[in-house]
DNA sequence: AACGGAACCTGAAAGC
DNA sequence: TGCTTTCAGGTTCCGT
């Protein structure tokens, strides 16, 4: 599930694909990433909305750069911009042009020297939306741990007046850009928190854990996402990938507190997602 | 304004 | 074995 380290990882590689080259032919293998409905970027105005629209706008165009924000990518085309969420399921990978169709392939990008990017996504919960300006969520974002960093002042101040819990403050991306559910999960462990706390009620020695535990897990993941993107094979998410589960709780309900060593790890519902957590050492 | 929950989508894993 | 159910995730949208 990409969060914010994926979602970085993601931009670098894209960066080393595409920076500086120019689009030769774009093409729209299943028009519902563009769409405005049922993923990411919902209220999308002026945008290419059809294949063969957006297909003509990217065609010709050079590469400026690509962006992060939370996890929103931004690619600044020589006129217009690209807008791309991976959603739940959704990766970028490099192949050449000549390579067959990927399972799942949504849209690719054409460039020279028989480059082909592809955008990949089996759940199509993601977007690769063509347009002139960003969409209203993207607008929206909090400040990003990694872009803008992060302290116990500036946490404490996105979460001053939310009643909900911590838990459920941390993954509002309007809060802060880029955590979801894993690593929400993580940085409340980290820092000693219960999930279920109401955001508001944090104390000063609370937030200094709190922004550690975000801006460590963020690091961690990262680091671990480098070394898995290093070579030439495609990003692999946790779920998929056959190595041991890095994490220290998500996924983990039922064992025991790596911290503690004696409580069981217990899972519990919020805002329709699950969180682990221990309830010894997280108050 | 803020919150809760359904909807979007489909593969993988668990249950029968 | 094969069918069915449940779960997972990020975000939008709708109703309260």
């Amino acid at each position: 599930m990409p969060e914010l380290p994926e979602v970085e990882i993601a931009r670098r590689q894209l960066e080393k694909w595409l920076a500086g080259r120019t689009i030769r032919e774009a093409r729209v293998l299943d028009a519902r990433v563009l769409g405005a409905r049922g993923g990411a970027g919902g209220k999308n105005g002026a945008g290419a909305g059809t294949p063969d629209a957006a297909a003509r706008a990217l065609a010709g165009q050079r590469v400026r750069s690509i962006e992060r924000r939370g996890k929103w990518l931004h690619l600044v085309l020589a006129r217009g911009e690209v807008y791309a969420h991976l959603g739940m399921t959704g990766k970028w990978v490099l192949r050449r042009a000549d390579d067959p169709d990927e399972r799942f392939e949504k849209l690719r990008l054409e460039t020279s020297g028989e480059r082909s990017v592809r955008y990949v996504d089996a759940r199509v919960f993601g977007r690769v939306l063509v347009t002139n300006e960003a969409p209203a969520a993207c607008r929206e974002l909090g400040p990003d741990p990694l872009v803008d960093g992060l302290d116990a002042k500036a946490l404490g101040a996105r979460l001053a007046g939310r009643r909900r819990s911590v838990k459920e403050a941390l993954m509002d991306q309007t809060v802060l850009a880029g955590i979801g559910n894993i690593h929400a999960q993580e940085a409340l462990f980290r820092a000693g928190i219960d999930p279920r706390r109401r955001a508001d009620r944090l104390d000063a020695s609370d937030l200094r854990r709190l922004a550690a535990g975000i801006r460590k897990t963020i690091a961690l993941g990262l680091a671990d996402g480098t070394k898995q993107s290093s070579g030439d094979g495609d990003m692999t998410y946790v779920e998929e990938d056959e190595t041991a589960n890095p994490f220290l709780v998500y996924g983990r309900a039922g064992s025991r507190c790596p911290r503690c060593r004696r409580e069981t790890l217990q899972r519990l519902v919020q805002g329709g997602r699950s969180t682990v957590h221990c309830v010894r050492c997280q108050r």
